[in-house]
DNA sequence: CATTTATATCTCGATGTCAAGATATTCGTG
DNA sequence: CACGAATATCTTGACATCGAGATATAAATG
């Protein structure tokens, strides 16, 4: 089974204008080759641009999230915790790996989360050093709430891409995320 | 001109392992589809993939610059005045731009970088509102090494990809980002 | 068993970031 | 030229994050 290349994705060299904008980034590699034409700047070209899309997607979040009364630390918390399935519970650590924050940030986060009474610390009966932590039922609602704004206003983001696109895409990111995601680093 | 796919970006259905490995927003994706069967999560496939991936380069970027007595944030600042051409200097609102920070965190920023005598501050000529900061030769030194240092590294983490995959990939991530850096948001 | 090593979570101090507002200067209009 | 709007930068206070170390418990080893 052989696909031909959607026309946007060709490696064809001809003005930008034709095939889509210029970006920040195309501006900061032109730069570069300007200033430092010894250096091979290829990898900026990926790798910034998943830097600041994500900074981007950062503020739009926060904007999509104010809506819903959550911060996207919040967000990231209670959404994992919905996740889970009944009964909405993990522990700590669990948290840490799905968040990548350190375990002084989680404790804060679950501090201030338990104070707002959208989730609450159990002891783990399986294991004296560790805790569960719940999902209230307000905590619940909140999370299905916000997931679904988040998803709508993701849908615009994307609307840029065809269903091809989006699906390489997300296949291309994955080759990159895979070897931090399973090796432990 | 019509160019074949690579095999590795065919859209067919088999097991992961035979293309790559599977990542954390597998499992993400997974759980939803199990919790919220209601939901159309596919934006998730490629937009939480661009923010987790971001995460991990964040770390990564941190060790490399280490190395050269550098934050992510000063290589952020110097880079960018390096990137300006001699005489290196940028206006604060410019700096602003490239960053994506805010107005007060680049306030403190040129602070702590002309402590160090990375970055001078000089009055703007032509606007006595404005500022100029420019690059001291120390501050040029460090980005240049602090630069090379990291291309090093992310050349390593894009090895997982071809020659063709970083093209398609930047090309998609272009047509992301250009919304949010051309249209002003 | 005793001891060492590993794990799970929390504490605490330092710090960087943000948001909102203050100040100074310039621009656009009439 | 006067005046309100826009722009450029800085100030301030609140706050989330990190990193290193502390504490308690569990697992591994001999």
């Amino acid at each position: 089974m052989i696909k031909i290349l959607d026309v946007k994705r060709l490696h064809i060299d001809r003005p930008l204008t034709l095939i889509g904008m210029e970006d920040e980034v195309d501006r900061l590699v032109a730069a570069w080759r300007r200033e430092r034409p010894d250096l091979d700047v290829e990898p900026l070209e990926v790798l910034s641009r998943v830097s600041r899309l994500a900074r981007h997607l950062d503020r739009a979040r926060r904007l999509a999230f104010s809506e819903h009364g959550l911060e996207p630390w919040e967000f990231d918390v209670l959404t994992s915790l919905r996740r889970a399935g009944a009964p909405y519970q993990l522990s700590p650590g669990q948290l840490l790996t799905q968040t990548l924050v350190t375990s002084g940030t989680m404790t804060n986060r679950i501090d201030r989360l338990a104070k707002k009474g959208l989730v609450e610390r159990l002891p783990d009966p399986s294991d004296r050093r560790g805790v569960l932590v719940r999902l209230t039922p307000e905590g619940r609602d909140r999370a299905d709430q916000a997931l679904a704004g988040l998803l709508a206003q993701e849908r615009a983001i994307l609307a840029q891409l065809s269903q091809n696109q989006r699906g390489d895409l997300a296949g291309l990111l994955r080759q990159l995320t895979a070897p931090f995601d399973n090796i432990p680093g």
